[in-house]
DNA sequence: TCATTTTGTATCGTGCGCGATATAATCTCA
DNA sequence: TGAGATTATATCGCGCACGATACAAAATGA
């Protein structure tokens, strides 16, 4: 064992946790789009909208730091969803700069497609539960753990 | 045990491995961008270049199916790594409808920067060798189950 | 041969995603 | 109170990402 080999570092692309993370993200966004777009939804526009009907009313900034994104991808992003008619802003009574993103009906409603999705996602995987929680704990202290030092 | 709990399926954002994904996705691209910003290059520009620094001289084609993405993602991708002289695109003499993606030497020269660049990722993760595995193993595993049924 | 189909790239329109910047509202504290 | 800092959202430019479409080259097969 040489002393070069303790800071020896993958170099294959499939050795590489970006590789993983992002041709994965990719064929999850593409399975997704193929329900979604029977509800005109794009990927991210669902993602929010989960957010909503698990809590309804929250801040633009707040959905943003959530999904790990910047407000400035995040403000059009309600916007298109507003003129959806799937949700509203409005502003704080509070404070007056922020913008508070709450559900219509219509946006409350699509909540029931949901579990038909998920279920369906879910088989396709081919995982099991188990295995889905291991894989979710794994990204959650990746994510977490890559924090802007 | 209720016949329906077993269709039970997660509700919530954090139970969903989409959520788990798309922030991780963010995550990673976010960290890789506070290095890659000093060569000029975007996070999908390096992992490209990571696949032809393991194997030169590659088709449109074969790079998007390997990343997972459509050839329409992939053209202009490598027009724009072209355009900073990173490589260059060689239409195959076999099949002239085929473009070949070859390095310069420039382009071949930035490989030098790549394990610099991996270890500090690795390192800001704080997960173990064994732990890191195991994630690309459950991705892999994910992503290969969810081709287009 | 030659009409038909398939394959590989490219182009276009729309939406996502970020950093830089702008602007107004709020907060801080002298 | 009021000057300066901070915070929340919005805007802009560029690159990524996809599906739809176009088109030329290659493969197929009557």
């Amino acid at each position: 064992m040489s002393e070069t080999q303790t800071t020896d570092v993958p170099t294959r692309a499939d050795e590489l946790f970006c590789y993983g993370i992002y041709t994965t993200s990719h064929a999850v966004s593409r399975a997704y789009a193929q329900y979604l777009k029977r509800l005109g939804l794009t990927y991210p526009q669902y993602i929010t909208l989960t957010l909503l009907w698990e809590k309804d009313r929250q801040k633009v900034n707040t959905l943003a730091k959530v999904l790990r994104m910047e407000t400035s991808t995040m403000t059009p992003l309600v916007k298109r969803l507003e003129g959806m008619g799937l949700v509203c802003r409005e502003p704080s009574l509070n404070d007056r700069r922020v913008v508070e993103v709450v559900l219509t009906d219509h946006g409350r409603a699509l909540q029931a497609q949901a579990p038909a999705i998920t279920g369906c996602m879910i088989e396709q995987t081919g995982m099991t539960q188990s295995e889905l929680q291991d894989l979710q704990h794994l990204l959650f202290k990746l994510r977490d753990g890559l924090l802007e030092p």
